[in-house]
DNA sequence: ATGATGTGCCAAAGCGCTTTGGCAACCTGT
DNA sequence: ACAGGTTGCCAAAGCGCTTTGGCACATCAT
């Protein structure tokens, strides 16, 4: 453990110069500031994060909370707030809930420890449970300076950069329009979680101005189970009659469900088009190969962490604003036009 | 910021009553424990992590170096670490490289300043360029315990957790004698990392004792561009006369060579069977869905993780130990017996 | 020569915690 | 009643850094 002051000593200057050498807060003359440095160099010397932190009272090191990484969703995000971070000087202590809100009250406490400087909230949609509110949040974090990414709390006042959920429902609506759809099975997600409620709102807006009818099944949780769930609950439907269209509101459920359907004998895109939401990497390979509304979920990350490190650094709170990222359509083979 | 010295005179005690109380380890009689509890949950005091930190000269904080967090296969890997270290109430750090060696260089010094307490490292395969050597390691790291997981660095004396390769590679050629193939091209990788050595071993061990004959092309980078590359490169001889197998060191060279197979008109499994390396998600849903090795690297990060941890708390060297990991074949649409 | 201005270094305090020697006050058994 | 043990609290030092007031000395104009 080689200290500052092991450093001064073999200078022969006072742990004051050396700081000042190194930050360059105060001058330093040439000379000695030679000679402190081949000091720390001959010493292999690198200040202590710890006693910088305390003495400094910030950590350079930011919280990611996300509910999942292994779901190549998150993995991009953390991706990018991982880079937007670095190039920053800033560290991330990855931070997964796993939907246990066990886990999220230890995370939330080492939070509140202040072994970081901010947040950035990935809250994901909890598949049966509810998430924190904002009231809950603002009280478990007491003051610390956090964003939202990806999926917002319905209400919140804490910042939040998210998709535009609401433009990306319309272009898978305006997307099977074009191709002579005229009633599509919506899947929505249970618990009302804001995406998933923007998402719906923009297709059947755009959908009924249109003249389209529509089914909502609202039971499913993001996962691709409850894909197939829902594919076996509208076997009888699909592909029969005029419900031709299935607008998933994420890649995993329409991968699911495209599975079964194809099980039973049903034809994609042929008898039933599907488009997905995300462009997840599966989405790409996938037989047929998915039509979906593409995020951009490492943008997402660095533009939050550049947000919230900006603040932090101006030392102002972040709350307040909304940004939306666009979203766009990849059109690929499990749409097609109507027979 | 509420500290300790805002409790105790609350509490009507001393701090170091307050640290006894809160530590456990001198005693401190029923009366006081409630007082100073009770002055603690009425402050909503939390211990500041850096002054634990600086005084205890330990972080509970784990860096993990990872090439790409946006790889599925890491972030599982990522996944099973944070895993193991929030249950031993240890954080970890995100340390991703994108195999810059300048973006590494910067978290070695972060390392080296004490923000951890130990790493995870994952090296990955660098693309054209070659990793660090264990020498240059461990003068970067002075000292800092650290494991190698997934994949080792030729020669190294540090521990390290990684998979079976050469299991795995005996596993493939069994799958593709057992249909019946006797000629097969094998994808490994340039620079000769550990893990493509080994598969490249273990599989043309087993083949060529069953009297099979191979083309080994061992240009592949473990990309999907990598993949498609030599795809085009023996589209002259793949399933054209009896080279009718391939073994891709892993899933995305697999699907990668697939897509520009079938584009050409090469039938997988008919005319050509491949078989992968990781199981990735994909490969579950690519068509044909592939036949792979699957690794487990969840596991390869709590194995790992677990180690560093438990070294960590006895206070000894992590040094010297390798351990293997089992694999397992996994049968998809991607191989067949041959016509 | 003289005060005014810089220049460049250092001493000391402080960040919030843990650790440990010390010390009253209270029990024992005899 | 008294030596010897406990029990339970506190004071003070220390972890390794940054910050800031102070101070000696050199530089300048007058």
């Amino acid at each position: 453990m080689v200290s500052i002051d092991a450093v001064a000593e073999m200078a022969g200057v006072s742990p004051t110069t050396v700081s000042h050498a190194l930050s360059g807060k105060r001058k330093v003359s040439g000379e000695v500031k030679a000679r402190v440095f081949a000091a720390m160099s001959k010493l292999d010397y690198v200040p202590s994060r710890s006693a910088q932190s305390l003495a400094l009272g910030v950590t350079r090191t930011l919280a990611l909370m996300v509910p999942d990484i292994g779901n190549g969703y998150f993995a991009e995000l953390a991706k990018g707030v991982e880079r937007a971070a670095a190039d920053r000087g800033y560290n991330v202590i990855l931070c997964t809930t796993g939907f246990d809100h066990a886990r999220e009250r230890r995370y939330l406490e080492m939070i509140n420890s202040r072994a970081v400087d901010g947040v950035v909230y990935a809250a994901g949609v909890y598949p049966a449970d509810s998430p924190p509110t904002d009231k809950e949040l603002r009280g478990l974090l007491s003051g610390m300076p956090m964003v939202f990414v990806d999926e917002e709390i319905a209400g919140t006042q804490f910042t939040a950069v998210v998709s535009d959920n609401e433009a990306g429902g319309r272009l898978a609506a305006e997307h099977l329009l074009e191709l002579g759809h005229r009633c599509a099975l919506v899947i929505s997600v249970a618990g009302e979680p804001v995406s998933s409620v923007l998402r719906t709102r923009g297709f059947i807006e755009a959908w009924t101005a249109a003249g389209g009818r529509y089914v909502l099944n609202d039971r499913g949780d993001f996962t691709e189970q409850s894909g197939r769930i829902i594919a076996e609950q509208h076997l009888g439907d699909l592909g029969r009659g005029d419900l031709t269209a299935v607008f998933a509101q994420n890649d995993l459920m329409a991968l699911g469900l495209i599975d079964v359907l194809r099980s039973r004998g049903v034809r994609i895109p042929e008898d039933v088009s599907v488009v997905g939401f995300d462009d997840i990497s599966a989405a790409r390979y996938s037989y047929p190969a998915l039509t979906t509304v593409r995020q951009d979920p490492f943008a997402l990350g660095t533009r939050a962490t550049a947000m919230i490190i900006e603040a932090l650094e101006r030392k102002r709170p972040v709350d307040g604003q909304h940004t939306l990222h666009p979203v766009e359509l990849v059109r690929r083979d499990s749409t097609a036009r109507m027979a």
